[in-house]
RNA sequence: GGCGACGUAGCUCAGUUGGUGAGAGCGCUCGACUCAUAAUCGAGAGGUCGACAGUUCGAAUCUGUCCGUCGCUACCA
């Protein structure tokens, strides 16, 4: 019945701040189906943390005049702050700065060495004479050969949307220093992913139930390329350490290689705080659990193809990944968030314009689970009033409101009718439904199903009109409204996991939801005058100081 | 350039392996109700499913071409 449930998600780049297409891409999705399955019982570890290596936090820190750790510890503090504000539950949430990442790492490295997985090779690569380092296809420009645009990047011209090798450019420049880079030989490890190519196409040849346009990118690019060897080693002094010291110093593992080992390092981290140092083994190494990755979809190849390789590469009991339910990206008003470019609205300014669960709300209804879905600010507002708040927020508030003034407490439900029965039943039918979609990732009818809940609800109250009832029949109002209750006990169970903000205040009066189920409400249960659960957003004052939509 | 995705009611999106008259939410119109956060409930209007051609007894669903939008392209993560 109960069995372990592995929410794995992306780890955030501490380089900068997130943004909401980061929440709806992976985290607030991660969170709602781990909420779920602990509902439904299963033994859920939810692992991630801060990916705190890479060259874009050096480059930051270069700039700023800080060191790259105070640039990860910046963001890695933003982060653990907003998961708290954002509700967002993590068992262990972590960085890949510790002294156990790193071991773990280099433990994985070193068995992958061994086994002949992992070998040295020389290539040449452009070197900043005067910031003395190797450059990133990225941090070189120069003139685009093609369209001559003068501030073509290494690796792709903005003008002209080419891409780009960076022995391409006329009159290359660093980046960093302007200086003219020079080719000079370097050594790095590289991971034989190649050794790997059937195996992983073998293994996603039964991933049938896979996202199509996950399952659609990752076939193509194994069947049609084969997966290539890549270095996993950079001309840096900021990641990891290398196990051996083959290449001399200023060499580190490079942090893609590394930060998808976080959720192996992550379990045991979280195990080592427990009772039983070695409970993360009933999710890695047991056949019955079932390890769900929570990524966008600009991962898909690092999480389907490369990770999976790695694992193969270090122990062949060790469990790979079963499902990755990535999402497309979330659009605001039809471009990319980016919270570098100034698009869209930074975790941060979500949480400034909007109630919590309304903005989990308004996000998990807009989930881009099959294409890439556009919202604004004016979009969210939306959700929130028209649907979370005149749906759900204002049936909880009409029903405990009545019951309240009539009876102060749960009334006796005796002598239900077969018209009461049946909304008992489309509540329960609601909470099955909304189960069987989460259970696949469906979040956004998983939603829908917990909405459809609360407009039965309402449509029982307009049909059965206890505010007249209980006038002339106490009882039978007593009836009506002890069963809308009992249906609101049930709703609340499907938006638990999505809401988890009002669920607590819901919890204040009804008791705490402890499984997926009806539970009714018993006879005798005070019930207080209510405060709503949720406000209504000022659309106009919204957006009448409000310039980032 | 290559690869991929998308283009379905005013808006945001669903539409399993092609099959009775094309859907949901919100918005809109009309009606009901007035317990509740001017909330709720019911009914209705609204779409030649991007364009063109083809396959088929039958296509939003398959094929081709075109138009438009977007993403990826392995050293950004």
């Amino acid at each position: 019945m109960s069995s372990p449930v592995l929410v794995a998600v992306a780890w955030p780049y501490a380089s900068g701040s997130r943004h909401l297409g980061h929440v709806s891409g992976a985290y607030l999705p991660a969170d709602v189906f781990a909420r779920h399955q602990r509902l439904a019982g299963n033994d859920v570890l939810m692992v991630s943390g801060s990916d705190v290596h890479g060259t874009p936090i050096t480059v930051r820190a270069d700039d700023e005049g800080v060191t790259a750790q105070d640039i990860a510890d910046r963001y890695h503090n933003e982060f653990l702050r907003q998961w708290e504000a954002l509700g967002i539950s993590w068992d262990n949430y972590t960085t890949t700065g510790t002294a156990h990442h790193a071991r773990v790492t280099q433990g994985m490295f070193l068995e992958q060495l061994r086994n002949g997985h992992i070998d040295k090779r020389t290539s040449e690569q452009f070197f900043d004479p005067d910031a003395e380092r190797f450059l990133p296809d990225r941090y070189i420009e120069g003139t685009c050969p093609h369209c001559s645009y003068e501030d073509a990047r290494g690796d792709q011209c903005d003008n002209c949307g080419r891409t780009l090798d960076p022995t391409d450019l006329i009159e290359p420049r660093s980046k960093l220093s302007q200086a003219t880079p020079v080719l000079r030989e370097t050594e790095h490890f590289y991971f034989r992913y190649s050794d790997f190519t059937d195996e992983i196409s073998a293994y996603l040849g039964d991933k049938s139930d896979w996202r199509p346009h996950v399952l659609n990118f990752v076939r193509s690019w194994v069947d049609e390329e084969g997966l290539l060897d890549r270095a996993i080693t950079r001309d840096l002094d900021w990641g990891v350490e290398l196990p051996v010291d083959d290449l001399g110093p200023g060499k580190r593992i490079y942090v893609w290689y590394d930060a998808v080992i976080g959720y192996l390092s992550a379990s045991q981290e979280w195990a080592s705080n427990t009772d039983d140092a070695d409970h993360w083994r009933n999710w890695w190494y047991n056949p019955d659990s079932r390890h769900v990755y929570f990524i966008g979809k600009d991962n898909i190849p690092f999480h389907c193809l490369f990770w999976p390789a790695q694992l193969l590469s270090y122990d062949r009991e060790i469990h790979l990944p079963d499902d990755v339910p990535a999402n497309q990206y979330v659009t605001f008003k039809g471009g990319k968030a980016s919270a570098s470019r100034g698009i869209g609205l930074t975790i941060d300014q979500g949480l400034e314009l909007f109630q919590v669960d309304g903005l989990r709300y308004a996000l998990a209804a807009s989930l881009p689970e099959q294409a890439d879905t556009d919202i604004s600010v004016e979009e969210i507002a939306r959700r929130i009033n028209e649907e979370l708040v005149a749906t759900w927020g204002n049936l909880v508030n009409r029903v405990l409101s009545m019951v309240n003034k009539n009876f102060g407490e749960q009334p006796s439900v005796d002598g239900r009718t077969a018209e009461d029965e049946a909304l008992l039943a489309a509540v329960d039918t609601a909470l099955v439904a909304a189960n069987d979609h989460i259970t696949k990732v469906e979040l956004r009818a998983g939603l829908r199903a917990a909405m459809d809940a609360a407009q039965a609800v309402n449509a029982y109250l307009n049909a059965t009109e206890p505010w007249k009832v209980v006038k002339d029949d106490k009882e039978r109002g007593g009836v009506l409204l002890g069963t809308a209750l009992d249906a609101i006990n049930g709703a609340r169970v499907a938006f638990a996991p999505y809401l988890p903000f009002s669920a607590m205040a819901l919890d204040e009066v009804l008791g705490p939801v402890t499984a997926w189920e009806r539970v009714p409400v018993p006879v005798g249960t005070p019930i207080a005058k209510p405060t709503p659960l949720f406000t209504k957003v000022d659309v106009d004052a919204l957006l009448a100081d409000d310039d980032t939509d």
